[in-house]
DNA sequence: TTGACATTTGAATGGTTGTTCAAGTATAAT
DNA sequence: ATTATACTTGAACAACCATTCAAATGTCAA
């Protein structure tokens, strides 16, 4: 029927198809900006973002946090488990605290130019 | 009663009031940590992040990215919304199309960062 | 001004996710 | 062993959000 061969979601007739070619070689790999989405959703959580800035200051235990924090225990150590099965906190018990530190500095510095983009 | 005060949702007895509030004084603002979650809560979508990868190669106009990256007009055109809102891209209109672009190159730091972090 | 194309927009829908609640585990003290 | 404290975990509930669909707007050509 139609002449032109078109995309099953692009309804448009006129494709800067040079563009698009081009873009697709360059660009990205898929699966790296999924998993970079993915990192980005870990810290974008307000409770979340609150952890790793209290955390900078150095290691808490959970109560500590969740004082700090004004949330219940439980919220706060779903949080924790989310930061520490994204690598970016770490955990060590004594007695009956377990006390949570920062992972790696990695975070600490992408965190720090997102401060620096905020402030313009 | 209670010889120590206790916040309305922490259920702990001994909390490190010397730590507690120490990290209360020098951690970040409160305010600044909940745009920074949502500034990086932008980033945190797939799609979005996709289209920001896109036009790390320069402007291309809404058709193009719905062809690129396999989604209807309309659903790239409501993650573009978003992006705008949150000055991340800008637009100009040529004709009948639409132009994107990012808008500036703190964005595309962060980004980096982050894939640096991703491939450890 | 009529039609075609490119994009936007609003409402509806379905999936995701943060918090709560209740129950569980882990450790130390009595 | 029993109790108390610190923390974890799973299910349920509500709020949020990305995509779809249908309708609307904007621009150009005839």
């Amino acid at each position: 029927m139609d002449f032109y061969q078109h995309s099953e979601v692009c309804e448009c007739e006129h494709v800067h198809a040079d563009v698009v070619n081009h873009v697709r070689e360059v660009m990205e790999d898929t699966e790296v900006l999924y998993a970079l989405s993915d990192f980005f959703k870990v810290i974008s959580d307000s409770t979340r973002m609150r952890i790793l800035a209290a955390l900078d200051s150095g290691e808490m235990c959970v109560c500590d946090l969740s004082e700090l924090l004004d949330m219940t225990i439980s919220a706060i150590s779903h949080q924790l488990k989310v930061l520490k099965d994204a690598h970016l906190v770490k955990s060590r018990r004594d007695g009956k605290n377990v006390y949570y530190s920062l992972e790696d500095d990695h975070v600490r510095l992408i965190i720090e130019m997102g401060i620096a983009h905020i402030k313009e």
